[in-house]
DNA sequence: CATGATTGCTATTGTTCATAGCAAAAATTA
DNA sequence: TAATTTTTGCTATGAACAATAGCAATCATG
């Protein structure tokens, strides 16, 4: 058997178990033709109306430019709208298609995050979030 | 503020986590020359002389074609030495200057685990790890 | 010995992410 | 108000990473 000295380093374990799930989550939204930055944009866009592109970039670390290819599959796919709010931003808003496939995306979601949950073993299931939101968020930013 | 229901998601926040974490260590390494990858691969030919590239990859999962150019980078670099088990397997192994690059990058990484390891608050932090690799292996490959 | 699996590789593609630059439109400041 | 700075949305581009298909040589197996 070889030896697995990496399997002792959080950074590591963490690289791989969100590569491992990250795939996974891949996989089961492929149907839906979504991809995980499509569905957290759409969910983000539902719970912030009107948001700008630039703004739902921030929130999710996505640069402008990266944003354009993104929001432009969603529009072509009729998902979302944009909206004039001024001569320069645009407000975001998800349209029925766009509402009825994220109901259909959240559910294959919440199963994927309640079996993920449910692969973790009970004494440490509840300290998961937590611990992981703690290496996310810069300590001053955690308020 | 803007409302983020995305927190909640443990596959997010592990996502997240796992981008920030790594860009950091990525930085990190940078001034020695060294990616994420190779010091994986440093990492378990020390642990494992004569290792083979197949090997490495199935322990790593990086497919056997990708590993190609990532060892031909660090054989360039003579941080790895290839030897001809047989006609077909070779094995690796770390040359002087490889061990020696090896030291400086662990103490990077040292440095980085555990400062990411003191950013989760005490209560959750013996429960990272484990909970971690319960995302990462499958329930059958833990024992 | 014949078949099948493994090894190391080439070649190619797709996705993601980062940078630089740009014009138009705010917002800020003097 | 005028001048300057910042923000927004975009183009273009390149690096890194990962996935697939295919191939010849070699090894392991029945």
């Amino acid at each position: 058997m070889m030896k697995d000295p990496l399997a002792s380093y959080p950074g590591y374990v963490l690289r791989r178990a969100a590569h491992a799930s990250g795939a996974e989550l891949t996989a089961r939204l492929e149907p839906l033709g979504l991809r995980q930055s499509d569905v957290s944009m759409l969910i983000l866009i539902e719970a912030n109306p009107g948001i700008t592109a630039s703004a739902l970039g921030r929130m999710l670390d996505i640069q402008r430019a990266n944003m354009v290819p993104i929001l432009k599959r969603m529009e072509d796919a009729e998902l979302i709208a944009r909206e004039a709010i001024d001569g320069k931003s645009v407000g975001l808003e998800l349209t029925r298609a766009g509402t009825a496939k994220l109901s259909k995306a959240r559910a294959v979601i919440d199963a994927f995050e309640a079996e993920l949950l449910e692969r973790v073993p009970v004494e440490h299931r509840n300290h998961l979030l937590p611990a992981l939101n703690a290496l996310w968020r810069e300590p001053d930013q955690q308020g």
